[in-house]
RNA sequence: GCCGAAGUGGCGGAAUUGGCAGACGCGCUGGCUUCAGGUGCCAGUGAUCGCAAGGUUGUGGGGGUUCGAGUCCCCCCUUCGGCACCA
């Protein structure tokens, strides 16, 4: 340090910037005769490393010490003031819609929230200063049971405890120093959003996507709620962990088995050529101002082939809803009943093998469980039926390892074989999927094997290793699934599954006893819940009404397409008017549980003028899933305040589908399901163009308390990211939270390695002492470290990939370090390549050598409240360009060519990179080596292998 | 049981997709600085044999393909996540 410097004085520097906030710790403005060190602290150990508990030193201090708290509340405060990041609409350049789930307004910022936005927002900055037009809102998911039970607990009222913890969670998002516009903020408890979703529920109802149905449904008794099967885990509520019981219920649901077939992740061959683009940093000229073509760009250079539905989600996120959505192509076959016309139809995706049932089984409540059954075995199967019913879904998918039945007495006939087939009952069949009856095939099925063994059925081979095996199938070993057809008639010797599958399909449909269909695993989604805090659903019962429909066919139309009993009385389903919207939440409920839904204990809320006949009428008391509220509110960030649709289609065309999409895992089979789905539905109502909201997904892991368990208060493992912060600051833990590990990965909290990070930013910030004003020639190795590095930063934010490109910065920086003095120009485009990663700093630097440059002899520390008043938001760094990387510049004059023996390492070889191509030059001088001659010594080179500018392998024996 | 992801130093993790394994960071060891602790700076750091030069070995285990394998193929083991009687 022998630059003259001004007195480091707190006090001062404080005063001159609004908002800062004086340094922690006790000995603020004494001095401490301690010798002042770059490394600060003074006494206690639990402080080493640690910038913001550092007492401030006086005395003998350098000027500039790198004080992060000071700094970075300076620098949100001047960028909102600023409003450096709000986003405008910019036809001329192209837009890119940056997405992060919305939180739940759980009452504190965790690190997890930390974890997720370091990444995204660095990723949006870096984007934004390659020329796109960055659009990051965020908001906030303020429906659902927390709210609600932690309002029981405490006696606030949910809106109040949710506006107060959005409130905290907004000042913690600001100490991040995000570039999220808040702007565009969606808040979905208030009427403005939810008004939305009474909407799209009244649209989804006139197209018979919502209706009312009766099914036995997942109850949790402490929540007094329904759950959806993706709310329960392990039996027990995802929520508050009691175990979740059956219960018939009505309630209402959304038919998104409707889409189940458009859902289903498909290989797309279309986009294979995908985009043009080779590097977005390189590209941002080119590309500026196109239209969004609704195809991800390719990373790297290199062209993606994988895109599927159009779009790049991750594998896991595909093949999870695939298998959720559980698509099959089967075959339903009719087996007429012995000594009647009546029929019993199975659905099965093993036609083939037909020829080896032996018997029936039914579900427990299919319609002719009952009536099948003989007088003698009457008694035996009522009782069955009995206990199956009194088995909760859980006992009967986890207790019964054991396949019990019962037989009914009644037989079928195979209508290849005329085959006479016993048929029983058994809980191990499913009542919802396929026609609730499955045939019996022993032979080759090993579920149905243990069954026929337990009862003593009998068992054909259908199935063999060739097509003469027809050994008997005496154990579980002997059964087969796929090989050959035997004892199968005219199939026989056909091979499975094809194309014997689509001979026997075609057979079947000729003789008119089967026919070819799809069927899918996915329900339909249970969306209302018995509980106050969601949305009121925008229906009306009337009695009235359904007296006049039943009475007058020619109203039929008119009104609802259903009717729903209200204490023993048919009401119609009336949807409340679109202008009448929206039926507002009533805020004085009684929202304890009662085992019936708080609304209908809000009495007045409840008498409802039926819009249609006039009369009286009632409320529906229930509120929509808060799944609901989440499936479509990246639309309404586009405009939060549009009045006449839920969203603006037309900012919808130029800023959507979604462009790149972060979130957590937890939300493969639910979320982004339901988000698909809506997307879908906006594209029939005409709405939007497309169908699929976001063109990429990117799936972040968890971090785990220290103990290695997934933090939780209960668990006292809870780590604040407060606390981190306050003691390094936000661009430490946010460049720290993207290096500790790759985005995707799942790992403890292990705070060791942060002092690392720290003291890198640090490093950066004494790098200013090496910078020379006045410009020189930068070496071919200067350029060439300087040239990679930003190639390598831009890619690896780009492939998310950000723990790389912090460490290759860290090389970049040690590399310079290294050399005596650096170029402004080098030290500028470290800072550029930083400023994604940690804004505030990186802006600090930036300015104080914009200062250096305009006043190059000024010895002070020459920021003031003038020039921040002043400053100029398009002067940011983060309103700077990304810089260009430049091929040539990566071509070093010298290359390393590896040496090697039998594959073996030997020797480096240093040559001019005019002779990489080369190779018997290279082969001579590589032999002349002396470590290469003692390993060639009297044996004969077969072969030279070359790899040009690589490696040459000597190939000897 | 099925589907998905992954197993690399003391730790978190790299490896341009078949070409010098262990980048970067933490930790550790030694040195300089210091009254001293820490900070800071410099050097070293997979294991193993060797005074050294250098050698051998090494990416969960076992086979294979290749001049060359952490990377590709086959079998097995383990961990994590998801689904789970879906006919």
């Amino acid at each position: 340090m022998h630059k003259t410097r001004r007195k480091y004085i707190p006090k001062e520097i404080e005063k001159s910037w609004p908002n800062s906030v004086p340094q922690s710790g006790t000995s603020m403005g004494k001095p401490n005769f301690a010798k002042a060190t770059m490394g600060k602290p003074n006494s206690a150990k639990a402080t080493m490393g640690k910038p913001n508990s550092a007492k401030a030193t006086m005395g003998k201090q350098e000027l500039r010490k790198y004080l992060p708290k000071t700094i970075e509340e300076k620098w949100q405060q001047i960028w909102m003031d600023k409003k450096v990041y709000q986003f405008k609409l910019d036809r001329t350049k192209k837009p890119y819609y940056t997405l992060v789930e919305l939180p739940y307004p759980s009452g504190n910022l965790h690190i997890g929230h930390w974890f997720t936005f370091a990444t995204a927002d660095a990723h949006a900055r870096h984007r934004r200063m390659a020329g796109w037009n960055v659009f990051f809102p965020n908001g906030f998911d303020a429906f659902g049971l927390p709210a609600e039970n932690a309002a029981i607990k405490r006696g606030i009222h949910p809106k109040d405890w949710t506006m107060s913890n959005i409130e905290t969670m907004r000042k913690q998002f600001d100490s991040m120093g995000s570039m999220i516009d808040w702007s565009h903020q969606a808040i979905t408890c208030l009427p403005e959003y939810y008004r939305w979703n009474q909407w799209i529920f009244i649209k989804m109802f006139e197209r018979g996507l919502a209706y009312r149905g009766k099914t036995l449904s997942n109850w949790c008794p402490s929540c007094q709620t329904v759950l959806a099967n993706e709310g329960i885990e392990d039996g027990k509520c995802w929520r508050c962990g009691s175990i979740v019981e059956q219960k018939e219920i009505e309630q209402w649901f959304l038919k998104i088995t409707a889409y189940a077939d458009r859902l289903v992740w498909k290989q797309d061959q279309s986009s294979v050529l995908g985009s043009q683009l080779s590097d977005i940093s390189q590209s941002v000229n080119q590309s500026a101002g196109k239209l969004k073509t609704g195809k991800p760009e390719s990373e790297n250079g290199q062209l993606k082939t994988d895109y599927w539905n159009g779009v790049d989600w991750p594998q896991s996120v595909r093949e999870g809803q695939n298998n959720w959505i559980g698509r099959s192509e089967g075959l339903e076959i009719d087996f007429k009943l012995e000594g009647g016309d009546e029929k019993l139809t199975v659905f099965t995706v093993y036609p083939e093998t037909i020829f080896g049932v032996t018997y029936m089984v039914l579900a427990p409540e299919h319609l002719l469980a009952k009536k099948l059954a003989t007088k003698e075995q009457k008694k035996a199967v009522d009782e069955y039926i009995k206990t199956a019913r009194n088995k909760t879904e859980m006992e009967r998918k986890t207790l019964d390892k054991e396949k019990t039945g019962v037989f009914t007495g009644a037989y079928c006939i195979n209508p290849v074989n005329g085959a006479k087939i016993p048929i029983w009952i058994a809980d191990y069949v499913i009542a919802t999927y396929g026609t609730g009856a499955v045939m019996g095939v022993p032979g080759s099925d090993d579920r149905d094997f243990a069954f026929a063994s337990r009862y003593n059925l009998a068992v054909i081979r259908v199935i063999g290793n060739d097509p003469k095996d027809t050994g008997e199938v005496t154990k579980e070993d002997d059964v087969l699934e796929e090989g050959y057809l035997v004892n199968s008639g005219e199939f026989s010797g056909l091979s499975t599954p094809e194309p014997a599958k689509e001979k026997v399909k075609d057979y079947l449909e000729q003789k008119g006893s089967g026919r070819r269909i799809v069927q899918y695993h996915l329900h339909d989604w249970s969306v209302s819940r018995q509980r106050y805090w969601g949305t009121p659903l925008p229906i009306i019962y009337c009695d009235k009404c359904w007296e006049l429909k039943t009475q007058n066919s020619k109203l039929k139309s008119e009104y609802g397409r259903d009717y729903t009993e209200i204490d023993g009385k048919e009401h119609a389903i009336i949807p409340v008017p679109l202008e009448n919207l929206p039926v507002e939440l009533p805020y004085e409920v009684d929202y304890t549980p009662k085992g019936k839904p708080p609304l209908a204990t809000a009495e007045e809320w409840m008498q409802v003028t039926c819009p249609k006949c006039g009369g009286k009428a009632k409320r529906d008391p229930e509120t929509l899933d808060t799944f609901f509220d989440s499936s479509w509110y990246f639309y309404r960030y586009l405009d939060p305040k549009y009045d006449k649709e839920p969203f603006n289609p037309d900012l919808a065309s130029g800023l959507t589908p979604v462009d790149i999409y972060f979130g957590g895992a937890e939300h493969t089979l639910g979320h982004t399901l339901y988000a698909r789905f809506f997307t879908k539905f906006f594209h029939d109502i005409g709405l939007l163009e497309y169908e699929e909201f976001a063109k990429k997904r990117i799936q972040h892991g968890v971090i785990l308390g220290p103990d290695g368990f997934r933090m939780s208060k209960s668990r006292g493992n809870v780590i604040d990211p407060d606390d981190v912060v306050r003691e390094y600051g936000a661009d430490t833990v946010r460049l720290f939270l993207c290096f500790m590990m790759p985005y995707e990965a799942t790992a403890p909290w292990n705070p060791a390695a942060i002092s690392g990070i720290y003291r890198f930013l640090r490093r950066i910030w004494d790098l200013g002492e090496k910078v020379r004003t006045s410009n020189f020639e930068l070496r071919t190795s200067d350029l060439y470290h300087m040239h990679r590095t930003i190639k390598k930063v831009g890619s690896d934010i780009e492939g998310i990939h950000m723990n790389t490109a912090i460490a290759t910065l860290m090389e970049w920086l040690n590399y310079l370090s290294a050399k005596e003095k650096i170029s402004k120009e080098e030290y500028k485009t470290m800072l550029l390549l930083l400023a994604p990663f940690a804004p505030h700093i990186a802006e600090e630097l930036w300015q104080s050598l914009r200062d250096l440059q305009v006043h190059t002899d000024e010895k002070t520390d020459s920021h003031g409240s003038e020039k921040i008043s002043s400053f100029n938001p398009r002067e940011s760094i983060h309103a700077q360009a990304w810089p260009v990387y430049k091929d040539e510049y990566m071509v070093s004059d010298q290359i390393t060519i590896v040496v090697q023996v039998n594959g073996r390492v030997r020797e480096n070889l240093t040559v001019a990179s005019a002779l990489r191509d080369d190779k018997e030059a290279l082969s001579e001088k590589a032999q002349a080596l002396e470590n290469v001659k003692k390993h060639i010594a009297g044996k004969q080179i077969k072969t030279v292998v070359y790899v040009p500018g690589r490696i040459i392998n000597f190939v000897v024996a």
